[in-house]
RNA sequence: GUCCCCAUCGUCUAGAGGCCUAGGACACCUGGUUUUCAUCCAGGCAACAGGGGUUCGACUCCCCUUGGGGAUGCCA
């Protein structure tokens, strides 16, 4: 008898909702279905201090979006519930399991600082040897540690790994692979806080929830062995691993919001359909058997194979998504269906609600109202190195005030007017210059004019990742930053924006 | 540094030892249709990273080198 197949897509609620997840989740679905399985979604916030209702909330919307629908998860239910973890932890799910693992000798309690971890672990990099935790409160008696927890001493939970020997599983794309334990470190699995690690949660709850077949991406290869030790330490069966290639920028390096746009939002906003989008990324690491590159998701479904997955790692091309998006644009929507998708993206009650009180008091006319509005429908605005080339802000100051808001937009957790505001006060502060020539080239870059409604309302509808991806935009028309200049900006950065 | 993964046109890919003179698609270039533009159509440019094996025969199998990526967190 064979195992139903569930598979899972496990996201944590941090930023935005990347294509990334989509991706797994696609993939995740396409083989559940194709095999009669199930699809679950599980949201993995035991990062408290990171995770967020909001993210996850944008999560669920973005996957709905794409139509990648989930059998269980924490809005479904579902006869494996809770499917957050979270939720799972006020119920003290995990304790049992790290208890039990303490009492078998599997694991065991670690008293050492963050400090001490660190020297530790840049010494071994720097003897050459891979920087792990070094065993040192293995050697604690029971007296010691006993005295330790009464002083209140915090303390977190880490796994035991052999030390000699190597550990060999199958992967269902790649063979066999094999890694030494000596590699492996001996993780974390409870956190001083309380909140398991992912390692643990992950093991817990795929075992929980009757998962056959983990599919995600490769980097999580390396940690594959502590999983695996985990399952053996449970006495559980160890489900079947697929690791998918990862989403490239096209410089080549790991998709990134740094370099990219990531955020699901963002290609939303941007005008692709959720058909498109799911197409291409269907394309990416895999192919139809016949070679048709236009694919409905059931289409996808019905002719999945797992081994037509290829390997290499591919490049996120937007300028392929957008041919893509056209076909489907041009060939799928009638004109009625055309006029209902453009109203449903942007042209829709709800949105120009939000637009109207930026413009109404700035219009005498609607005929005013589009050449105003315009670049809060649009995508990059249609700038050139002329309209960069500011009279009272020299240019390598417009570079600067670009780049650093692009830094520090990124790290801004709640996209808002307020916080933006807040951010370039503060910007302007510590670059001594005045806000209105900080937000100058900003405006421009954001509008694609000098004058426009309300920066920092107009950005907030925007979103995050349209923001970023103009504010970059406009850095690259003034002729962007070598890597040299680059790095000294980084450096200047740190020590003033501090 | 150490470990792991990967390797076909610039990009996405087809290719399961002879069907490969390596196919398709995006991008790019040329021409045609079109009042313009776009679409559409026709054509062009362009790749098996390198070196060793194995084999009658390697893009396909093995090894080495090189290149790229990832991991090395009380993040996931």
């Amino acid at each position: 008898m064979t195992k139903k197949v569930r598979t899972r897509v496990a996201p944590s609620p941090t930023g935005d909702p990347h294509v990334g997840t989509a991706y797994m989740a696609l993939f995740c679905l396409a083989f559940a279905r194709q095999q009669g399985g199930e699809f679950i979604l599980r949201i993995e916030d035991t990062d408290a201090a990171r995770s967020t209702k909001e993210s996850e909330d944008s999560i669920f919307q973005s996957l709905e979006w794409l139509g990648l629908e989930w059998d269980e998860g924490p809005d479904k239910g579902g006869p494996f519930g809770p499917y957050r973890q979270s939720e799972r932890v006020a119920e003290g799910l995990y304790r049992g399991y790290v208890d039990q693992l303490v009492s078998q000798g599997d694991a065991f309690l670690c008293f050492c600082s963050a400090e001490r971890l660190n020297e530790m672990r840049n010494e071994l990099m720097a003897k050459g040897l891979s920087a792990q935790y070094d065993g040192y409160c293995l050697g604690l008696s029971k007296a010691e540690i006993s005295t330790k927890i009464e002083n209140g001493e915090s303390h977190v939970i880490r796994m035991k790994v052999p030390r000699e020997g190597s550990c060999v599983f199958p992967d269902k794309l790649r063979g066999d692979i094999e890694i030494e334990w000596s590699q492996i470190d001996m993780q974390i699995l409870l956190k001083s806080d309380g909140n398991p690690t992912y390692h643990l949660a992950v093991v817990v709850d795929d075992h929980l929830m009757e998962i056959s077949h983990i599919i995600r991406g490769e980097e999580w290869i390396n940690s594959a062995p502590k999983h695996i030790l985990l399952h053996q330490y449970f006495g559980w069966d160890m489900p079947e691993l697929i690791h998918m290639p990862l989403l490239r920028n096209p410089d080549k390096s790991k998709l990134s919001k740094r370099k990219n746009p990531t955020s699901i939002n963002f290609y939303k906003r941007m005008g692709f359909l959720p058909e498109a989008l799911v197409n291409y990324l269907g394309m990416l690491g895999w192919s139809m058997p016949n070679g048709e590159e236009k694919f409905s998701l059931d289409e996808m479904i019905a002719s999945f194979d797992i081994n037509r997955i290829s390997l290499g790692a591919p490049v996120f091309d937007i300028e392929k998504l957008k041919w893509l998006n056209g076909r489907w644009l041009r060939e799928e929507l009638s004109d009625e269906q055309f006029a209902d998708r453009l109203n449903e993206w942007a042209y829709n009650r709800e949105n120009l609600l939000k637009i109207i009180p930026l413009i109404k008091e700035r219009v005498d006319l609607f005929t005013e109202i589009a050449p105003m509005a315009t670049f809060l429908v649009e995508g990059m605005p249609s700038i050139s190195e002329e309209d960069m080339t500011l009279k009272k802000v020299p240019e390598d100051i417009v570079k600067k005030v670009l780049q650093y808001a692009i830094w520090e937009t990124e790290a801004l957790n709640n996209w808002n007017r307020d916080n933006l505001n807040a951010l370039f006060t503060r910007l302007a502060e510590k670059l001594d210059l005045k806000i209105r020539d900080v937000l100058a080239p900003v405006f421009i870059a954001i509008s694609g004019q000098p004058v426009s409604p309300p920066l920092f309302d107009s950005m907030a509808i925007l979103g995050s990742d349209m923001c970023r991806a103009r504010l970059r935009h406009a850095l690259n028309v003034t002729g962007g930053i070598s890597k040299k200049q680059l790095k000294k900006l980084e450096k200047s950065y740190r020590s003033e924006m501090r």
